[in-house]
DNA sequence: TTAATAAACGCAACATTGTTGCAATAAACA
DNA sequence: TGTTTATTGCAACAATGTTGCGTTTATTAA
């Protein structure tokens, strides 16, 4: 297993191996807060670094809804600027609140006379596969 | 022309309704920053307030995208709890940076087998129109 | 392998953003 | 128009995000 670190070319520090050992055992996305109380030597300051250059490095990538605190999962396939959104819808099930990305083969193209569309972000909040089972 | 306060059972104060007017003015939508600086008598806890109870009373609407300060909108048509998601996508142009709402004819139908999906809102970037125009 | 260089860490200190209790004030309603 | 109810704004605080800087660690080249 290669180091991803030094292949986005940063170095590859405890702290860091840490962060990104966090996010590769999800599956799913998660706010700062939980990686906060996986960590066993937990920095503010290291950790907001920490994902600064993740997002920049394209490691990670943020997931923004409306009203709720941001939440980031990593990226998988080659998710280098703007790419991730073409590739993957984010959807968050109001049964059990997880929020995680979705790989759709048909992506929705928007016609919009007149304007130039570059990059689509979707958000979509439902019921997921599983708890649907459940419900029934 | 009557008092969307009042329609919207909440007290018609000053305050109140210079904000509305600020949201009116603007066909954009604008981050509380713009808000502050317009306000006459800016108050930050009032204003948090204020956009609070416009957010749940449907007034406003929240736009977030990753990595910028978050901006809201007048909520145009009937837009009770979740249903503008349906109307309209979040269009930020990269020329002029504005973000705007945009009614589009066909709103995008994702499939997902097995999946409910209830709400989809979409943020859309690119270039619009006017832009467009001036690049040429 | 080790020394030199460059980067990351973590503390302190601060800036910004958001929240709450409470007394004074203003709006709503009868 | 007086009474009730809600809003306002201050103080005080909590949470979130940023920066400078000395120390420590990782990287690179000898």
């Amino acid at each position: 297993m290669k180091d991803l670190l030094k292949v986005k070319k940063i170095s590859s520090t405890p702290f860091r191996k840490e962060v990104l050992a966090i996010f590769s055992k999800y599956n799913n996305a998660i706010p700062l807060s939980v990686v906060e109380k996986e960590l066993k030597a937990y920095n503010r300051i290291t950790l907001y670094r920490t994902i600064k250059i993740f997002l920049e490095k394209g490691i990670i990538h943020e997931i923004s809804i409306s009203g709720e605190e941001s939440n980031y999962a990593i990226c998988h396939d080659e998710c280098s600027t703007m790419a991730h959104h073409h590739q993957h819808i984010h959807f968050k099930c109001r049964e059990c609140k997880i929020i995680f990305c979705l790989e759709i083969d048909e992506f929705p193209n928007i016609k919009l006379p007149k304007y130039k569309i570059e990059a689509l972000e979707i958000q979509a909040t439902g019921v997921c596969k599983s708890c649907n089972v459940k419900l029934f």
